[in-house]
DNA sequence: GGGTACCTGCGT
DNA sequence: ACGCAGGTACCC
């Protein structure tokens, strides 16, 4: 699943290929992406210069000489894949950027939840999004502030994009297992100390996420020892801290892992 | 604050 | 053949 480490590597493939090229044309080839992006939409676009590819949260957005804007976001499934337009569209393109240079940029998802949306020049698509976890501006405290309302186990806070922006359900169980905190804990009752301690540990994982040059899909679990995941998926394997066997619990319909052992309320 | 729809590949 | 997986938007 991509959340903010595939997303910002996703950013980082793709920018080279997309800032100050100009848009031949936008494909829409699934209904989803009919339904998102009208045809005379994706007409009007023809001849635009994308400026900028930035990312807020999950979200990937493309900035457009005329200051207008499409947000794509790869839920659980996209990815970019980029070709020669001449060329078939890859499997499960879902829509395509083609660039005055050739190219063709498909957004592929095999599921089909991915969105690529357009927004006018004065539109925030991102004003209800909590802040960037590595925004310098936000520490501890203020972590606790925008948690301090909020009752329901912090596992489930930590997946809402308002809350925090970019962490997603695997991000969410690696960083409570570095902190040590159960992933039922009502997020209000966390002390001071061990807010600040799952920030850190927020930023830890999703750091580990990053750091992994030339992996596509760093989520993807696998035995690779330099594996980036320390808790997601193992159950019923040791705790790589304490040896105890990782559980499995269902929270808001979503699998959580953590070790019974070491992280506790 | 909790439940459901959106999708389709894949595991069972 | 069937039903789940899951991020987000939207429902009450």
């Amino acid at each position: 699943m991509p959340e903010l480490p595939e997303v910002e590597l996703a950013v980082r493939r793709l920018r080279p290929h997309v800032e100050g090229a100009g848009l031949r044309a936008i494909e829409r080839h699934h209904p989803t992406a009919r339904r998102a992006l009208s045809a005379a939409r994706a007409a009007a676009l023809v001849g635009r210069r994308i400026d900028a590819l930035d990312r807020r949260g999950k979200y990937q957005r493309f900035r457009l000489d005329d200051g207008t804007q499409l947000v794509a976001h790869f839920r659980l499934d996209g990815d970019w894949a980029v070709t020669d337009a001449r060329h078939a569209r890859p499997r499960h393109a879902r829509a395509t950027l083609v660039l005055d240079d050739g190219r063709a940029v498909s957004l592929v998802d095999p599921r089909a939840l991915a969105t690529l949306t357009w927004h006018r020049a004065d539109d925030d698509p991102f004003a209800a999004l909590g802040p960037e976890p590595f925004d310098p501006a936000l520490d501890g405290a203020a972590l606790r502030t925008r948690l301090a309302t909020r009752r329901a186990a912090i596992k489930l806070v930590l997946l809402d994009q308002h809350v925090l922006a970019g962490v997603g359900n695997i991000y969410a169980a690696e960083a409570l297992w570095h902190a040590q905190i159960h992933p039922g804990t009502p997020a209000h009752r966390l002390s001071a100390a061990r807010v600040e301690r799952l920030l850190g540990a927020v930023r830890h994982a999703l750091a580990r996420g990053l750091d992994e040059p030339g992996r596509a899909r760093p989520t993807e679990f696998t035995t690779d020892p330099a594996h980036p995941l320390c808790v997601y998926g193992r159950h019923d394997a040791p705790c790589l801290r304490c040896g105890a066997p990782i559980r499995r619990i269902v929270q808001g319909a979503r699998g959580t892992w953590w070790c019974p052992r070491c992280q506790r309320r």
